[in-house]
DNA sequence: ATAAAAACTTAGATGCGTCTAATAATATAT
DNA sequence: ATATATTATTAGACGCATCTAAGTTTTTAT
């Protein structure tokens, strides 16, 4: 959360934790104490630089393992982020190094999240939402704003995935809808789900 | 312990488990609670049928993982076993069955030992330790009686894994070490080797 | 600007797994 | 057969993560 958020409320994690508040000050004062977490009484809390790096590693390791469960056995987009929360939990350098060669060293998870490096450093990419194009424009979708499976699931029904290339016909000016040429067919995406898929104008157009 | 051991010491399992007896008894309680184990104070502890299907639930996950890490991810039959330990933990029926898939639902792990069926059961086939053959004889190594790391990088420089034939030239009475033929090369193994090798006549002799 | 609400912290309780120390039962050795 | 050693159990302590209840600070609303 601190990553694309910076400050973090006590409460936020407490909800995403499904724990209560007290716990959650608790954990903060002990990251705090190792130096991860920048923590100060009735303050907002922030990671530290060091702690970036560790919860980059952590990162790393549920992404790869994403790419892994989709590029090596098969499972949809929609099915890999328990198991992967899962398996980032596990402790051996040279099971993650595998799966990364296996991949040859991928920088985007299933959902177009960006890979952290050995290192913990995530490379921040800027993305545009699709509802920031203009009618006319061909665009590629690159990546997802959430990857609640619900979600994913829609855009399986709509056979909307990475690599997508969608033409916008139309804007609406009055909701923000969008009406878009997807192959031979013709789609209408709402404007909530249109900020939350990140595109870039494609290339060979 | 208890699968081939039927009878298990409270001080055995403190053992293996790098934990002191009472915090082993008191396990044990709990686990005798859930109808799991069959406990006595002060008598030996040994599973009961739903324990061993649980038990055998386990390592089903251990050993298919241990086959998916070396028939998939290419690692070394003596790099497997402290991955799979972390990853027969993992909760995710499909993730495992889609492993088994993968393998083509293999029956035996990559130590040759028998991955139980997914009802936990394990099928408990005779295995003959190699020291049982005689001279003469021409078997395929099936299993190990051990499958620590030390004994398997050994294998590796033998080059002996599953499936390697091997012909029987030499008994020797007096310690039970064995002479073997291996392809063109020859082969001395002592007895505490030949007992933790299981073999069987090869077929097509 | 003040009152009310929300967020946060502290103190102390509970549960759980582990441990040590003391005690009891069983196994071993003379 | 008895003494000794080993193994196992019980009781109670400790650390740790969590919680509830009570109090404090900050934010929001009027």
């Amino acid at each position: 959360m601190s990553i694309d958020k910076e400050n973090v409320s006590i409460n936020e994690l407490a909800q995403k934790l499904g724990l209560k508040m007290p716990t959650v000050t608790s954990m903060m004062q002990k990251l705090a104490a190792d130096r991860l977490v920048k923590y100060e009484k009735y303050k907002p809390i922030h990671l530290t630089e060091k702690g970036k790096k560790e919860a980059g590693l952590i990162i790393r390791k549920h992404r790869l393992t994403e790419m892994f469960l989709v590029e090596v056995m098969k499972f949809g987009w929609e099915e890999v982020h328990d198991i992967a929360e899962q398996i980032e939990h596990i402790n051996s350098p040279v099971f993650f190094k595998k799966m990364d060669e296996m991949l040859g060293f991928p920088e985007h998870d299933p959902h177009g999240s960006p890979i952290p490096d050995r290192a913990g450093n995530i490379k921040q990419a800027v993305r545009h939402p699709l509802c920031d194009f203009n009618s006319g424009e061909s665009v590629v979708i690159t990546g997802l704003a959430r990857s609640e499976d619900d979600f994913l699931k829609f855009l399986n029904r709509k056979n909307i995935g990475l690599g997508t290339v969608l033409n916008i016909l139309e804007k609406e000016e009055y909701d923000g809808s969008m009406k878009l040429k997807h192959g031979k067919k013709e789609l209408l995406l709402s404007r909530p789900v249109c900020e939350e898929l990140f595109a870039e104008i494609a290339s060979g157009t």
